[in-house]
DNA sequence: TAGTTGTATTATATAACTTAATACAACTAA
DNA sequence: TTAGTTGTATTAAGTTATATAATACAACTA
């Protein structure tokens, strides 16, 4: 799989899943993990798209998106802009981790498996 | 959400997913859970389909995923069982739980947070 | 033999996603 | 002021996955 890198990000796109959703998960991760530094400017709309070689219009659904939960700021004429608020991007990494937690839980109890069960399962695994 | 009960299963169908991925998740981990003896025949592919009101094709599709798991086995003529392998239902119980604990540690570390700090997670999560 | 099973095929419909082309509004720099 | 870059909106078209519908056949049971 392909890796493209622009500026401070990173993409890699394949065709399991919508490609304005891997756009938003990578760049939403990005900044979660710390990796782009707040306030950086994104590549223009048209500018990525071209460097992934998908529409403007793909690129535009996931900034918009990520602008609803405030993670990205946009400004009209100027360009994009991760927020430089830290408290956001750090309540949106707790909220991903809690996420993430909770739907593990969820299928485990599905399968009839205790949080005990859970924590067993990650402990005893080699997450390598 | 409605709920459908048919023979030992239990259907709840919404439009957030494909439907023949819901009957079939369901059936799986209702099998995955014990709630359904081994060999127990499962409803045929017109009677499910008329009682989720959908299509058999639907149904079909599902019992046929389960068939190459070999969760289900399906006789032409006869009907759609439950595998009387007990070995087969474990392994994929064990499997659904581990694929769903490799999932969770992913997405822990793609928010750069280790093992440690996603048991810490679980551990002090309010999981009810 | 009649009725039930799983199975296959063909056609149609729909919704989500993606692309394309175009235009406009807001801002920056020459 | 002007040219070029931004985000944004709109309309149309194409693709794909999913689901339905109708029909037929093969395998089995009673």
């Amino acid at each position: 799989m392909e890796t493209i890198r622009i500026g401070d990000f990173s993409f890699q796109l394949d065709l399991t899943k919508p490609l304005y959703e891997q756009v938003l998960q990578q760049i939403r991760y990005s900044v979660a993990r710390g990796e782009v530094a707040l306030g950086t400017k994104l590549p223009s709309v048209r500018e990525l798209a071209q460097n992934l070689k998908i529409n403007p219009n793909t690129v535009m659904r996931a900034y918009q998106e990520l602008d609803r939960d405030h993670l990205i700021e946009t400004r009209r004429g100027q360009g994009t802009f991760i927020t430089d608020n830290l408290k956001i991007v750090e309540q949106i990494r707790q909220n991903l981790a809690y996420e993430a937690a909770r739907s593990f839980i969820t299928a485990m109890k599905e399968l009839g498996m205790d949080v005990h069960t859970a924590k067993s399962l990650i402990e005893e695994g080699d997450w390598t």
